[in-house]
DNA sequence: CGCTTCGTTGACGTCTATCAATTCATGTGG
DNA sequence: CCACATGAATTGATAGACGTCAACGAAGCG
């Protein structure tokens, strides 16, 4: 196993340990996962819609979107996948994908066997709830993506997507909060955020001016974070990065599992 | 245990069935789970956002929604929830509300304690790995809305989400995709839309006079179904209604599993 | 029968999309 | 090192979609 893939795993499984309590076995049990190195160059598909996949993605570097397809061609971003997130942990219960996965950036991906996933969660139910827990933030996530393209004008939906990276990336230790690398163009920007690239380029004039965010050269700069937290009516908690740990599972079965399907 | 109660389930059983291969010993888990009844008026508040809740809720009639709330009042519908749709399930592993939860119309509502869900999760791998699906579907359907908000205009916003209901009714045997009822005002249907009530009101009439849609006192009728799926782009394979049938846990794990956390 | 909520209409203003150039940045081959 | 190609960022002018405000009519309900 090489570095960057050893690395890329123990970043998922802290965000897992940011959110559950996993035992040593469990933990050596993530971190003993096949992997398979795969890169793409950006703007390159990774998932398509109505393709069966029988692996998992974890990105191990770049940036990575799940996009939804209009008829007319057209695209929204969903949610932006960085270092150390599972981006289609879903896939392991629902191999069809009913949405696109693309590489912004360029990007590496760790390949992970739905298989492999399946057998840690059967032998150890507390990675299955984490897995869960796991696909709940994402959800979490998306319903206030759903708030934040229903009733916010631009300055507010673009400065919350970035909040919103910001804390993942200070989360995850790749940068701090007001200064971050997001290596991606104003058009994908825009795709997040719902509207079209030159209505994201003055709506960054704007945060510019007023000197609350510089995004130059796929790097951010929060200026005045209070500021922006106040203008994008940020609250965090649906990041839900700070719950207390808890073992999900705490009930004992009350007759033995036979583990046997 | 009441007809009603027992109908609920039901319905909740088949929707698990009608993605997930499940024993009879695993149905007669699910049919068996203590359930206590709640009902709320019109406009009550369900769950409120940061709340830490114990049970799930098994929506039993009625309409109930998932709400996104802005500092300055106002909201956002991220999803709606109809009869066997338990609309909280992933509150089993993350408990703390990050949202809050409306019943739209007067509706009944199931409450299941979390300790059950998660004891039959662990006394069958194959109702945990179920859950897990549910919960999918459901990040599946707020993606496509992230879609739909970002990227389409009042007649495809409103005739999107009208198709959706449609179809997930007709699955649940509650009526048929052309005519169905919604008990919901326009006001309501704007929340969902990301738009203003008036603008739902002329959107609405466009609908009608087009001769596509008719919605009056909560009774929705899709006048003609392929210009209305043209219309809004509509594609139903994110509903995950017609997948093939698998168990999703299909991996009989290497050593045997304790069960013991 | 009065009250309240819901649906409807009109006038007006604002936000955002659209279209079409132009500048800027980056990388490549000669 | 320069000429050139390519894509990203920027600018201006214009049009259309949608929000806002205020009023009025219709319908359910005690």
């Amino acid at each position: 196993m090489t570095t960057a893939t050893s690395a890329a795993l123990k970043l998922f499984l802290s965000r897992l340990l940011s959110r559950s309590l996993l035992s040593d076995d469990e933990q050596k049990a993530v971190l003993r996962l096949r992997t398979r190195r795969a890169d793409y160059s950006a703007n390159r598909d990774i998932v398509s819609p109505a393709q069966t996949v029988d692996h998992a993605c974890l990105v191990a570097g770049g940036v990575v979107a799940r996009f939804d397809q209009m008829h007319d061609g057209r695209r929204q971003i969903t949610s932006f996948f960085l270092s150390g997130d599972m981006c289609d942990l879903h896939s392991v219960v629902a191999p069809k994908a009913t949405w696109s996965m693309t590489a912004l950036s360029h990007a590496t991906v760790l390949q992970i066997p739905h298989d492999d996933l399946r057998r840690v969660a059967l032998e150890y139910p507390a990675l299955a709830f984490a897995f869960w827990r796991d696909c709940t933030v994402d959800s979490s996530i998306l319903a206030k993506w759903v708030g934040n393209l229903g009733r916010k004008n631009s300055l507010g939906r673009i400065s919350h997507v970035l909040c919103e990276v910001a804390l993942r990336m200070e989360n995850a230790d790749l940068g701090s909060r007001c200064l971050f690398q997001l290596p991606i163009s104003q058009e994908q920007l825009a795709d997040a955020g719902g509207m079209t690239a030159v209505h994201v380029n003055r709506t960054l004039q704007e945060l510019r001016r007023r000197n609350l965010i510089r995004f130059k050269s796929g790097v951010v700069e929060i200026v005045d974070w209070d500021a922006i937290v106040e203008l994008s009516d940020f609250d965090p908690a649906y990041l839900m990065l700070n719950e207390p740990l808890t073992r999900a599972a705490v009930v004992r079965p009350t007759v033995s599992v036979s583990g046997q399907l």
